[in-house]
DNA sequence: GGCGCCCTAAACACCG
DNA sequence: GCGGTGTTTAGGGCGC
């Protein structure tokens, strides 16, 4: 086919030359398409065949990365794309992003990102294909010219039948990588991409590798380099390309390679063995420095420098001799003693444009792991400092709460500001809090607008509903991010930020609305969850109103099904009764309370305005406008609106069976407070702002 | 794995 | 009949 016709192109043309191009002015990003690297003999350069090669152990080395690309979360970074290798073909991919991978994880949701990847991986495979293409055009182009030029000399026939066949060799590879590439990458699941679909960036599959999969990823490099090298080898059996499978250790079984450069002393050849060296190198100084322990199975690099080796005098005199093997990249010759190597090392290795290339070569790839180094470091840094942050995690959550919330309060009271709406200055200071909030409160899911609402987080480890909103709500207001609190807490929030503590239906909708972008869509969604949940909740009560059915907030009731897993715990007793720190309290307690100290916000908020000092619990209320007691359904009093105030019918709510239950222990909380005959709504606020009242 | 909490969806009833 | 409201049930996800 390709093969046959460039062979018959070249019989019937002559063949030319041009001149070797320098390896900067190849590395430079102009790009390979351009570039007519021959040599005077007609041949491929040494060096475009360099590039070639380490083209395709990229090549290579995507497909790997695309096979360990299940997690993308990792910083971004260029290693590709500071690869001495230009590579067209992922150039676009290798683009730093805008974002990150981890906040692409936070933004995406496992879908989109699913989708992405498909995407990209398309895009990928389409744009491997045209490289192929273009690589095979453009190798054919040279043959041609060759030929032209080689066939006005009949003395160069010979020589040209040799070229024909190193040509027709390259293009069989070149077809071999691709289909084994695309084959690859189909078998990766690309099978299914459909036109059009996006993917991830490959660098950030990169970055996600870890040196163990570098590794790997080196160890692919070397064995589909190797396997270029075994069907260099081999022969010119240019009609069987079955030869993909070629292990790595099938490449290894060639240690003549090395001494067979071509020709005109170029490294073609050693290319593969050179990656695959650096590989050892870099697997060797790894493995020596993170870990002695930790031997790479495959890596004979690191076996070569085995401190335990018989060589390690040898090793340490000269670092390119180990093991009886000259280490230069690609070499691997054997020298029996260092008088050998050194021979060896100013025989081969002496200074010329060869061992330039390499030495460049080798610093780039340095420089990527260097890279690499870092971000991995800067990686574990971050994760050793979250680590050490997670016992201290109550604590970014007390310090907003004193603050931001003690600071509005009184504003808010000053003010005549409805307790818990959200005070212009503070929000306006805040614009986009909610990445200072931290991934505590702002999930992946909340993020991308389209996971469930925040579930635990208001309840055990989020800053307060009040404070939160407080800060947050102009960004709430703007952006389509789902508020991290539940539809309980947020009608409740609603409910208490009333003047009159007292809603309609309507008034909660237009609530959620005007406070949240995310609510002004999906109505039918939540609008029907806020229903549901008004119903459900024994919290939420149902008064008939003149002006038609309003909702208010049984606080026992809502304070009742809040924490309900600390009741009984000694250690919340203690903490409680001592007065200690919160942060030594548990996190679902911790939860609980910030949660709830909205409301207790609200109350001690109204109270204070009112100046009224009531006993909810034990006395009853004496001011409707400040947080008044309701007699529920069992009888007991709570704060909320006054029976009396609306003078309807109360709709008394069964909440779902673990609710019900005035024998059921109350919290631990609350009995420690009315040992202490703390009133209702004082009790919720010793309860609930621990670090907004207790100060 | 069980449990509790929450969200979502849906069906149904009532009422203006 | 329609839309809004309120209730209830079911299923599933998630964290403990």
């Amino acid at each position: 086919m390709m093969v046959e016709s460039a062979t018959e192109s070249i019989r019937t043309t002559p063949s030319s030359q041009n001149g070797v191009s320098s390896l900067s002015s190849q590395s430079d990003g102009g790009g390979r398409e351009g570039g007519s690297n021959c040599d005077t003999n007609g041949e491929i350069s040494p060096v475009d065949l360099l590039h070639l090669q380490q083209q395709q152990a990229l090549q290579a080395a995507r497909q790997f990365i695309l096979q360990q690309a299940t997690g993308l979360n990792s910083p971004s970074s260029n290693e590709l794309k500071q690869s001495p290798v230009q590579v067209p073909v992922s150039m676009a991919m290798m683009t730093p992003q805008m974002i990150t991978p981890q906040q692409m994880q936070q933004i995406l949701s496992p879908p989109q990102l699913q989708a992405l990847l498909q995407q990209q991986q398309a895009l990928m495979l389409q744009q491997l294909q045209e490289y192929y293409k273009k690589q095979q055009e453009q190798l054919h182009l040279q043959l041609l010219t060759q030929q032209q030029q080689a066939g006005k000399q009949a003395k160069e026939q010979q020589q040209l039948g040799n070229k024909q066949l190193a040509f027709q060799q390259q293009l069989i590879q070149m077809q071999q990588l691709q289909q084994q590439h695309i084959l690859n990458l189909q078998r990766q699941g690309l099978v299914n991409l459909q036109p059009g679909q996006g993917a991830v960036p490959i660098q950030s599959l990169q970055q996600a590798m870890c040196p163990t999969d570098l590794q790997q990823l080196w160890k692919d490099v070397a064995c589909v380099q190797s396997t270029e090298e075994a069907m260099k080898h081999e022969g010119l059996d240019l009609t069987t390309n079955s030869s993909n499978t070629t292990s790595y250790s099938a490449s290894k079984v060639s240690p003549q390679i090395p001494h067979h450069p071509l020709p005109n002393g170029q490294n073609s050849v050693h290319t593969p063995k050179r990656d695959r060296a650096r590989l050892f190198e870099w697997i060797s100084s790894f493995t020596k420095e993170s870990s002695d322990e930790h031997l790479m199975p495959y890596s004979k690099g690191a076996h070569l420098q085995s401190t335990h080796s018989t060589h390690e005098e040898h090793t340490a005199s000269h670092p390119l001799f180990g093991h009886g093997e000259c280490k230069w990249p690609g070499c691997e010759a054997l020298c029996e003693d260092m008088g050998q190597f050194i021979k060896h090392l100013n025989s081969e290795h002496a200074l010329d444009d060869r061992s330039t290339a390499q030495c460049r070569v080798q610093m780039q790839v340095v420089q990527q792991l260097e890279i690499q180094l870092a971000k991995e470091s800067e990686r574990l840094q971050a994760m050793m400092t979250h680590l050490h942050m997670r016992p201290s995690e109550p604590k970014p959550f007390n310090q907003p709460l004193n603050l931001a919330s003690s600071m509005s309060l009184s504003k808010r009271e000053s003010e005549g500001f409805p307790e818990g709406l959200p005070h212009p200055p503070t929000s306006a200071a805040t614009p986009i809090t909610p990445m200072r909030q931290g991934p505590s409160v702002i999930s992946s899911s909340s993020l991308h607008g389209v996971g469930p609402i925040r579930r635990r987080n208001s309840d055990k480890f989020c800053t307060p509903i009040a404070s939160e909103l407080a800060q947050n709500c102009e960004f709430y207001k703007n952006a389509d991010v789902r508020p991290p609190f539940t539809y309980a807490s947020l009608i409740r929030h609603a409910i208490l930020e009333a003047p009159d503590r007292q809603l309609t239906l309507n008034e909660i909708y237009n609530w959620f609305t005007r406070m949240f972008a995310y609510f002004r869509r999906n109505t039918a969604t939540w609008k029907n969850a806020v229903r549901h949940n008004l119903s459900l909740h024994k919290c939420f009560v149902r008064v008939e109103n003149v002006k038609g059915a309003v909702w208010t907030v049984d606080e026992v009731e809502y304070q009742k099904r809040r924490p309900p897993k600390m009741t009984g715990s000694p250690t919340l007793v203690k903490n409680m009764i001592s007065g200690l720190g919160f942060g030594s309290l548990n996190a679902s307690y911790q939860a609980a309370l910030a949660e709830s100290s909205l409301g207790l916000l609200n109350s001690s908020t109204l109270m204070n305005s009112t100046g009224a000092s009531l006993n909810m619990l034990h006395v009853g209320h004496d001011d409707v406008s400040s947080t008044v007691e309701q007699v529920n359904s069992n009888g007991s009093c709570s704060p909320g609106l006054s029976p009396q105030q609306y003078g309807h019918q109360i709709h008394v709510k069964e909440e779902p069976a673990e609710m019900e239950e005035d024998c059921r222990p109350v919290s631990l909380m609350a009995a420690v407070n009315q040992n202490l005959s703390m009133p209702g709504d004082e009790r919720d606020m010793e309860e609930e702002l621990p670090t907004e009242e207790l100060e």
